[in-house]
RNA sequence: GCCCGGAUGGCGGAAUGGUAGACGCAACAGACUUAAAAUCUGUCGAUCCUAGUGGUCGUGGGGGUUCAAGUCCCCCUCUGGGCACCA
């Protein structure tokens, strides 16, 4: 009798419907428990990656929801972004038209998976009923004073003459028009997230539930240093700060370097035509970091000298460098080549002196930078300090001496959420003649994004819509021009877990749900997000609560769980395309051809499922082939969730394997168990005493393991239970009655990964309520314990034998018993010490 | 370039500093079958010999701490993620 899981999977799903469990209401007599998955992006099919992060959040949900909580697990869409400009280009598609369809076709692809959804919660970035919300958000920012504009550069393409994102420059050129990239400065919208620098980079300290890492990053990220600013006099009279988080090395100095948009490398440009050459130069290019940083570090002396503030006299030269940043700090350093690496292939490149003034104890080979600590030496009135020591003096030095002063400055730099482009949120501001930039009118919001327009050329439609930005200001009637710039998508996906608490709320969210609801219990998503969307829901938490919106926690995610990415074997045929996984098949040599001419093809490595390299497999056709519940057991049981999952189809054949033979068995049991009431019986036989210590034992490390999220474990504890209940052959009433105890354990157990199946047995045991409902087994702390251990011997550590044990015999019997077992290896030998472990291990050192 | 991870049999992985390889996949052998599929049983890190209740080696590489290291410390290699306009 083999499970039809097609029939068994809809039927289930029905029901669950039908009955409406999943859906969820606020219930101050019951215990909250939230579950979030991080808000995918509508690309229009759901894929592995999917898939597994659902799967993770369903078995965490069902999970909570056995134990007895209040259960919330929303699903929706962020819906705004540039893979719909993209489209609309290449295939003549409005953005919206193609998102809703997106949505519908993922939706349908996400269902028959079973998850515990409350789809009543259901939203998408994209439509009005959202955006309206973050514009009066913008609007609040606006009037708390953090958000400001600034000049901020942007990948400029000069041949379509648009703003690239950093993936459309590739290599340095747009992706399409293949241009040499320029840094473009713009006027831009910025939240200032480094207002709560200080207390976003303290609280990490509170996050126990976030994985070590992760916090980690965002501190780095954040960036908190002591330093000083110091103030240098140029040879032409004008003053240029650099900040530094190395004062003690001043003395070391060899040449002060400034950004190429520094103002004064600016003044100076207009009369000095190399430096003007050399600031376009350094204009080229993308605006990312790692673009910056990989960079050959160049500069171009402006001709003026700077007077090092504590020698007097001496003057060092000034350069403009490519590497300097006037968005970092002041856009100005100085150089201290001895102890920076970075200033030190500077000062080779440009013979600069190399002077040592932090002494290492004479290790140094003056073939790098040494940055770390020492003690001070060519530093006049620091000589003989310590680095720490230094620092603080050289800080103090320079307060007083008026030539700088002691800081603290962030790495973390505000955030810039204007987009020149269409599919996003508009951003609620008229620009007005008389009355400068205003924010909108409350009443007037939502601002729609126009439905007419074209992207037949490149650019910001909402700049060449020939209607949309005229307006009238707010403030005084006057014919003005609206923003045409449109909010970062990380935007929306930074409140979205508090509209989920209020879906249809005329306001953003409401007290009393997101009170109720709030913070999230457990989080879910790709570690990718580690830093950047993280960051700003803690920032839009703070910055929201600073607005006067009714936010009573600190932190939006209490626990979070990073999963890796979901892996393939890439395929190329002897041209170098990339093959799809069905396009080829395998020989008996174990190589692989193409299917339709038999041609040789070449398997890569492993790498993150993608579009690009053709390497996915559709997590619809392993539904059809297998059904949920396997898809679902198969992403729980190989690996654990952090960590990259390569994707196989005999793995998803054996988790197939073994649910349709827990189906057969489990009917084959259903013959011989007792009645769902039947009482306890008063004596076991030794077997089913056996067993039963298996099932609590399964119970108390399971549910251990669910805690933990160590799935993969807890899945291999499931096999090892059924393999127990397999080889089982009751024969007796109370063995019986220990049989129908296990089978029942391990499917309530197992309701979470597999629910669909567990649900069908479930009923097939007598059970007219449903497993979802079913409270979760508590282990029986009598049948856990141990009486028997198995006590492993070492003869100097190596592993010479074992002995068995009641379990807690007395350290003095144990360490007989084992010097009797080996005695024949430590005949004539001195015995000189034995370390006794209990339960464990015996280690008899001998000489 | 900078920040954060990872590396254990043919493969995915398991292992509070205490018996490395649980559980599974693949493979191989056998049973069943006219045959195949499915199912069931067994073997399964490498190597050596005298074939055992055996010896030696073995957790990316090199050093160290410890009675004991996959696990802790230092150095290195390879590899994944992030780097502020992909989401």
């Amino acid at each position: 009798m083999r499970y039809n899981f097609k029939t068994s999977e809809a039927k289930w799903q029905k029901t669950w419907d039908e009955r409406r469990v999943f859906e969820s209401d606020v219930d101050p007599s019951k215990q909250k428990y939230y579950v979030l998955e991080m808000l995918p992006y509508p690309s229009g099919r759901i894929h592995m990656g999917h898939v597994r992060n659902y799967t993770l959040g369903d078995v965490a949900a069902r999970y909570r929801k056995a134990l007895g909580y209040n259960l919330m697990h929303p699903m929706g869409w962020d819906s705004f972004g540039l893979p719909a400009e993209n489209a609309a280009m290449e295939r003549k598609v409005h953005p919206g038209e193609w998102t809703n369809k997106n949505i519908t076709e993922m939706k349908t692809q996400l269902k028959p998976l079973g998850f515990s959804y409350d789809w009543n919660r259901e939203i998408a970035t994209h439509t009005p009923e959202y955006y309206r919300h973050e514009q009066k958000m913008m609007i609040d920012f606006w009037k708390a004073g953090l958000l400001y504009r600034k000049e901020s550069h942007v990948n400029w393409d000069p041949v379509e003459n648009s703003v690239l994102a950093n993936e459309q420059v590739i290599d340095g050129r747009g992706w399409r028009s293949g241009a040499l990239v320029e840094r473009k400065l713009i006027h831009q919208w910025f939240l200032k997230i480094t207002d709560f620098a200080d207390d976003l980079v303290e609280s990490l300290d509170t996050l126990t539930g976030w994985p070590e890492k992760v916090r980690t990053m965002q501190k780095n990220w954040i960036g908190k240093s002591q330093g000083a600013y110091v103030d240098f006099q140029l040879s032409d009279g004008e003053a240029v700060t650099v900040f530094t988080t190395r004062p003690d090395t001043l003395f070391g100095m060899s040449f002060l370097a400034i950004a190429a948009g520094h103002p004064i490398a600016k003044k100076l440009s207009e009369t000095n035509a190399d430096l003007k050459t050399f600031i376009q130069e350094c204009e080229r290019g993308g605006t990312s970091e790692a673009a910056i940083e990989t960079a050959e570090k160049l500069g171009c002396p402006i001709g003026l000298t700077a007077s090092h503030p504590l020698i007097p006299g001496k003057t060092i030269p000034v350069y403009v460098a490519n590497f300097v940043l006037m968005e970092y700090g002041t856009g100005a350093l100085f150089g201290c080549p001895a102890h920076d690496q970075r200033d030190f292939e500077f000062a080779t490149r440009y013979n600069l002196p190399i002077v040592q003034v932090v002494f290492d104890n004479g290790s140094w080979d003056r073939a790098t930078a040494y940055a770390g600590d020492g003690t001070m030496i060519n530093s006049g009135f620091l000589d003989g300090m310590t680095s720490a020591a230094a620092k603080k003096t050289m800080i103090e030095k320079l307060d007083s001496s008026n030539t700088g002063k002691s800081a603290t400055t962030y790495r973390l730099r505000d955030w810039g959420v204007s987009r020149q482009r269409y599919w996003g949120c508009p951003v609620p501001f008229v620009h007005c003649g008389d009355c400068g930039v205003v924010p909108e009118k409350v009443e007037n919001l939502p601002i729609k994004l126009p439905e007419d327009v074209t992207f037949d050329r490149p650019g910001n439609p909402l700049d060449h819509h020939p209607t949309w930005k005229h307006t009238n200001c707010p403030s005084c009637n006057k014919p003005a021009i609206r923003d045409t710039d449109t909010m970062d998508t990380f935007f929306e996906s930074s409140w979205y877990f508090l509209r989920y608490c209020s879906p249809k709320s005329e306001q953003a969210f409401d007290e009393k749900d997101a009170q109720y609801w709030m913070p999230v219990d457990q989080y879910i998503g790709g570690v990718e997000h580690a830093i950047l969307h993280l960051l700003y829901s803690r920032f839009f938490t703070r910055a929201l609560r600073k607005c006067g919106y009714p936010i009573q926690f600190d932190e939006p995610f209490k626990n979070l769980l990073t999963q890796g990415m979901i892996t393939h074997a890439t395929y190329q045929d002897k041209e170098g395309a990339w093959l799809s996984p069905a396009e080829i098949m395998p020989l008996d040599n174990g190589t692989f051809v193409k299917i339709t001419d038999r041609s040789p093809v070449t398997v890569g490595r492993l790498e993150k499922m993608s579009k690009s390299k053709k390497n996915t497999i559709d997590p619809g056709e392993i539904i059809d082939a297998y059904g949920a519940d396997t898809a679902r057991l198969f992403m729980m049981s190989d690996n654990p969730p952090e960590k990259d999952l390569e994707w196989t189809d005999s793995g998803a054949d054996g988790a197939w394997r073994y649910l349709n033979k827990l189906y057969t068995q489990a009917m084959y049991a259903v013959d011989c168990i007792p009645a769902a009431n039947t009482p306890e019986p008063e004596v076991f036989s030794a077997a089913a005493m056996n067993l039963r210590q298996v099932v609590h034992k399964t119970i108390m490390e399971y549910t251990h393991d669910l805690e933990t999220f160590a799935y993969n474990r807890g899945v291999a504890r499931l096999r090892t239970l059924s393999n127990a209940l397999f080889a089982f052959d009751p024969k007796t009433a109370d063995e019986k009655w220990a049989f129908r105890e296990g089978y029942e354990t391990l499917i309530q157990l197992l309701a979470p990964i597999a629910p669909h199946i567990c649900e069908e047995v479930w009923q097939s045991f007598g059970h007219a309520t449903l497993v979802y409902e079913t409270p979760w087994p508590k282990h029986r702390p009598d049948l856990t314990l141990e009486t028997q251990v198995t006590i492993a011997i070492q003869v100097n550590g190596k592993l010479r034998g074992t002995i068995e044990m009641p379990a807690d015999s007395d350290d003095e019997t144990v360490k007989q018993t084992a010097l009797n077992h080996v005695a024949h290896l430590t005949d004539g030998k001195t015995v000189q010490r034995v370390i006794v472990v209990k339960n464990k291990i015996v280690n008899i050192v001998v000489s």
